[in-house]
DNA sequence: ACAGTTTATGCACACGTGAACAATTATTAT
DNA sequence: ATAATAATTGTTCACGTGTGCATAAACTGT
């Protein structure tokens, strides 16, 4: 059996109200008989019951970390980058509960408020929303990463996705590609959907029409970067570039590109995004978009923290907690897998 | 406030002792009551208190996921297997909690048996055995993965790294290669010393001393990868072949080799270790050997559910659980970034 | 010295659940 | 029909912690 404060009590001859009180570093304590039984706690090793803990206090202390999903369409290196950018936030104040979205099989109801502090999603579709609802209705504070937040009520940090894809390729443009495809996301992903429109906005505002035989399906993976790529290699019409939705397909369509005994970028250039730790390790150096994935779990965590901080003080009934939406800017990572045909700086006005 | 099962008891007029026996599926309850409260419990979206629940079964529904550290050392795809293979078999039974085991500061009172009904440690390095002591000492059942047990009464499952390591550096000697150079991996990691010892062995076997000015350190990650591969190449000898301890560092590896206008594997050979999702997709495809990183986890995964049960069935006390060691095996799986100077045939007897 | 005030501690209850034991009702055997 | 037995339900307590209220002790000002 564990020591309890009430076994803690006996031995200092207080009532455990004393030493619960003690421990919490309550005023009302004498400091002399505070330090005492936190010495006592300390040497007898005393750990306190979360459970018993949280029955009362309405805590559970655990955050969630939710995934749409953990197979396809979410890649090794965002992942990565997603927990640990989180769980260098929370430390050891919260346990860092992961949990898969599509596992649910749209019964949430175990999901509740004393479950779950905060829930943070890592949102990759629309289909997530009626997970977060719930979470919202039983009165958990949610940070919604990654994609627009819409009009439910999260916290929310997103990056420019459509932004960043349009910079990519409206720089790939001004190398003086003009068949330009692109390897799109895994279907129904809100970034799937975001970097195709900034990839079609940039062709635009270059007067090109997108091409749909140069738009292939992939799935974030790096096995179908590879088939895309060589699906776009049997087309009628060959793309000068091409743009990969993610670095790990651009992985995939590099390969598909060689085997085919053609050169990047000579014959064909790749483009990623994520800028993951590969990216610049690859051969060719991938140009791609970085994106800031650890900062955003980062802002995410403390962002949720600073929820429940705020749920906390402001009385224990469903308070109105002040939502914050933050976006994080993407960049442009110029490498050497776009080959250039025109010089850059003759098409670009001074000052944009 | 949520509902309880008082408010379903008086909502029934039955006691609240009948509707926690009857949501358990207790022999004790008529069929006809049990459904009446069962459907009750569902129309009214009960959701049972894990604190309150826990607080009296002693469990907590949480098992840890233990690794030596998120920071550098551990692979993204790596991680990512891990997560995802134990999270397939303990699916919403368990909270998932993940930490990092360099946070603790070596304080590890925080670490009780209320807190995790059951750990998996994903260990790389001998410094864990602090924490798995501390955690059998507080009856926490424990499954150590990735490295032997030793004289820890912990479950067991690991790779034979270095067998695996043994039969890729047996085979590029096979293919003729004599100057065989090793990055090796995080300083004081066990897999970093097992490989190692593997690709000693190899060459000892086949009358090679190891070369001291071969061998350097790596940590894991892309960039010492590259870095160790640069200064292999600066060397007086300029291996022909070089064993990457694994295929992150095989990445940045080949990125210098191609930096220093040599190429792979005509000039110099390279291979790697894991078989993760890009080793296919390199160019050349990597040579590897294929360590089962998700099966690993969900056999983990699967024992340590298998020791809760054990416990809660011997009674609650302190309980023998009966320990079992597995050993899983890693797989050469060969490529195109080895040359082949030697028929390898000719070089193995018969029958070995 | 005494009332008033501050400081320090204890008592009793609540949180939601499960289990031992008691009590009631239904069923069976004689 | 009645005792014995089985099936079902209820009563009460415990788990470990925190908090409102009561109480005791120490201090203050006059």
């Amino acid at each position: 059996m564990a020591v309890t404060i009430k076994d803690i009590a006996r031995l200092a001859n207080v009532s455990h109200t004393t030493v619960s009180r003690a421990l919490n570093n309550s005023p009302l304590i004498n400091d002399k008989t505070k330090n005492r039984i936190k010495q006592m706690a300390d040497e007898l090793n005393y750990t306190p019951n979360v459970n018993a803990k949280g029955l009362v206090t309405l805590r559970s202390y655990n955050i969630g970390l939710f995934f749409s999903t953990l197979s396809t369409g979410t890649s090794a290196n965002f992942f990565y980058d997603v927990v640990r950018g989180v769980n260098m936030v929370i430390k050891d104040q919260y346990n860092l509960v992961v949990k898969s979205i599509d596992e649910f099989e749209s019964n949430y109801n175990r999901i509740s408020a004393r479950q779950y502090d905060g829930i943070i999603v890592m949102s990759q579709t629309r289909a997530d929303r009626v997970l977060i609802e719930h979470a919202i209705s039983v009165g958990i504070p949610v940070v919604l990463l990654n994609r627009a937040a819409g009009d439910l009520n999260v916290g929310n940090i997103l990056s420019d996705d459509l932004k960043g894809a349009y910079q990519l390729v409206d720089y790939i443009l001004n190398c003086g590609h003009r068949q330009v495809g692109i390897i799109e996301g895994r279907e129904g992903f809100q970034s799937t959907i975001q970097r195709k429109n900034g990839y079609i906005e940039a062709l635009k505002d270059h007067g090109i029409e997108p091409n749909p035989e140069l738009c292939i399906q992939g799935r974030y993976d790096v096995g179908s970067g590879y088939e895309a790529m060589r699906q776009l290699l049997k087309g009628k019409i060959r793309p000068s570039a091409v743009f990969c939705s993610n670095d790990d397909m651009a992985v995939g369509a590099i390969k598909a590109v060689i085997e085919a005994d053609l050169q990047v970028p000579q014959d064909i250039s790749i483009a990623g995004f994520d800028d993951n730790v590969f990216a610049a390790y690859l051969s060719p150096e991938l140009t791609t978009v970085k994106r800031p994935i650890e900062l955003i779990s980062r802002e995410g965590a403390a962002m949720i923290m600073r929820m429940i901080d705020h749920k906390l003080k402001s009385g224990k009934e469903h308070a109105k907690i002040p939502i914050e939406h933050i976006t994080i800017e993407s960049e442009l990572v110029i490498r050497k897998s776009i080959a250039i045909f025109t010089p850059i700086t003759a098409t670009r006005k001074v000052g944009e």
